[in-house]
RNA sequence: UCCCCGGUAGCUCAAUGGUAGAGCGUUCGGCUGUUAACCGAAAUGUUGCAGGUUCGAGUCCUGCCCGGGGAGCCA
């Protein structure tokens, strides 16, 4: 028979520690770091959700006194004590502890070895395993998570419907990029995904409006903070949709995606010390300005770009510090786009694309624009970019059986989140980037 | 693939071609309000690997390995 407990204390997360001030309380997480001044302890723990701080004075808690002191960084530990209001403590509530539990100590001859102090790049990468524990990157990446579900949300409140895009594919999606090769089953061979694009073109015939968002898999060999090998993209398409359409439903997601952060990780954002009054402030209308302009910009400031190049990074950085919004610049040369984009009727030379461009320098977070639509043009372009047109005979059926005008985009999660976060590097964005040259752990 | 930078204690970094060091972490001691606490002491090294130059190489030269930043390419 169960015995008869006057009141179970309950056991609470450090992020609702406010709400518990004055009752005793009960904390499941790890020692984050322990101070000692003479017959004083000052744990501090965290649990996931933050850090306290706790104090254990010797004079009046002997026992956890003796089984906290010396406890290695790291170990698991269940708390029990009392929550109070402390203006001396970091986070303004101390937990006065008053049973302690090590549910396992951290071996002193192996210590924890991420310490309170900088650390090289490669070192914690080597144990983004254990990186991710800190305060900072697990901050990080509820910044990711949210704006996986504003993303989600409003694409939702825009009638989209999630139609995913397998990861194996039988050939390439654009051609030019380098594929991750994969054995499928006996001799064929697979590749993975570098857009579930094609796809979405399919579904969206099928459903309308639709998006796909999974990770999608680039064999460059770039080494940048803007590149992962893996990384993961939303990718909207429409039926009967056009430029304009594609360029107002990329505004609108980012700004979603930027102001949700605001409004419901606004802890995160500090922890990060990112700068919210740049956030604030992406809200449409976004500025859109179309190739030659941008071509025209550029000149003006004395960048040796020319009308048929293709921006590169510090062309990126120019454009859009221009602007305290994310920047639309739209109708860019067909030369330098994907072969499937649909070429503008005004001027056949542009195609009917855009890209958006982050501010503060973090490159190019959307591309996409019309597709062709026109059987005949398709193939003449299959061929000019030399692909294989066997493997593209499904996607021709789409422009056979009742072709229509369509149009989506591709919107790379990692690079908003950078953005948002105003992290330097892209990989910290992800809970364990792939990039060249590093899949561990 | 190309260009640039780096590799020294577990970590972060010092060291004119002349005895390999500091801070942090770990261990021991001290301290009743600490904020990456502080103070005192101890242990800890195949200087990325292989050659070469030199009386002598962490340091100079060659090759290789590993990593970082950038270009190209893209999200």
């Amino acid at each position: 028979m169960a015995k008869e407990k006057p009141a179970e204390t309950p056991v609470v997360t450090i992020e609702q520690v406010g709400k518990h001030e004055g009752a005793e309380v009960v904390l499941r997480g790890w020692l984050y770091n322990l101070r000692e001044a003479g017959k004083l302890l000052f744990p501090i723990f965290r649990d996931g959700t933050g850090v306290i701080q706790g104090v254990v004075s010797q004079k009046e808690q002997p026992g956890v006194f003796e089984s906290l002191r010396g406890l290695t960084q790291e170990s698991s530990v269940i708390v029990t004590g009392r929550i109070r209001a402390e203006h001396r403590a970091p986070g303004g509530y101390e937990i006065s502890v008053t049973a302690l539990e090590i549910v396992q100590r951290v071996p002193e001859s192996d210590p924890y070895p991420i310490q309170l102090k900088e650390h090289g790049v490669d070192f914690l990468l080597d144990r983004r395993h254990l990186w991710i524990r800190t305060p900072r990157q697990a901050a990080v990446l509820r910044l990711r998570d949210e704006a996986i579900r504003a993303a989600r949300e409003y694409m939702n409140s825009q009638g989209y419907t999630l139609t995913d895009a397998p990861i194996f594919t039988p050939a390439a999606c654009e051609g030019t990029t380098t594929l991750f090769e994969v054995q499928y089953i006996d001799d064929e061979k697979a590749y993975l995904t570098q857009s579930g694009q094609l796809y979405v073109e399919a579904t969206a015939m099928a459903l309308g409006k639709v998006y796909c968002f999974g990770p999608t898999f680039r064999a460059e060999k770039s080494k940048t903070r803007r590149h992962l090998t893996e990384f993961w993209m939303l990718e909207p398409e429409a039926a009967y949709a056009n430029l304009d359409d594609m360029m107002a439903l990329g505004e609108g997601l980012v700004s979603h995606i930027v102001q949700s952060a605001v409004k419901n990780r606004a802890r995160e954002l500090e922890t990060l010390k990112r700068d919210t009054a740049k956030l604030t402030a992406v809200k449409p209308p976004f500025p859109r300005i179309t190739y030659d302009e941008a071509i025209e910009i550029l000149q003006k400031r004395g960048n040796p770009a020319k009308w048929g190049d293709d921006f590169g990074g510090d062309e990126e950085t120019i454009l859009s510090s221009q602007f305290d919004r994310p920047l639309i610049v739209h109708r860019y040369p067909a030369a330098i786009k994907a072969f499937y984009m649909q070429p503008d009727p005004q001027r056949p030379e542009l195609a009917l694309g855009f890209d958006m461009l982050a501010s503060e320098g973090y490159g190019e977070i959307i591309g996409g624009g019309e597709r062709i639509s026109s059987y005949d043009l398709l193939v003449q372009r299959l061929r000019e970019n030399h692909l294989p047109e066997e493997a593209f005979q499904w996607y021709l059926d789409l422009r056979r059986y009742g072709s229509v005008p369509h149009a989506g985009f591709g919107l790379g999660l990692e690079r908003t989140v950078a953005w948002v976060c105003g992290t330097e590097h892209i990989r910290e964005v992800i809970p364990f980037p792939r990039m060249i040259y590093r899949v561990y752990p």
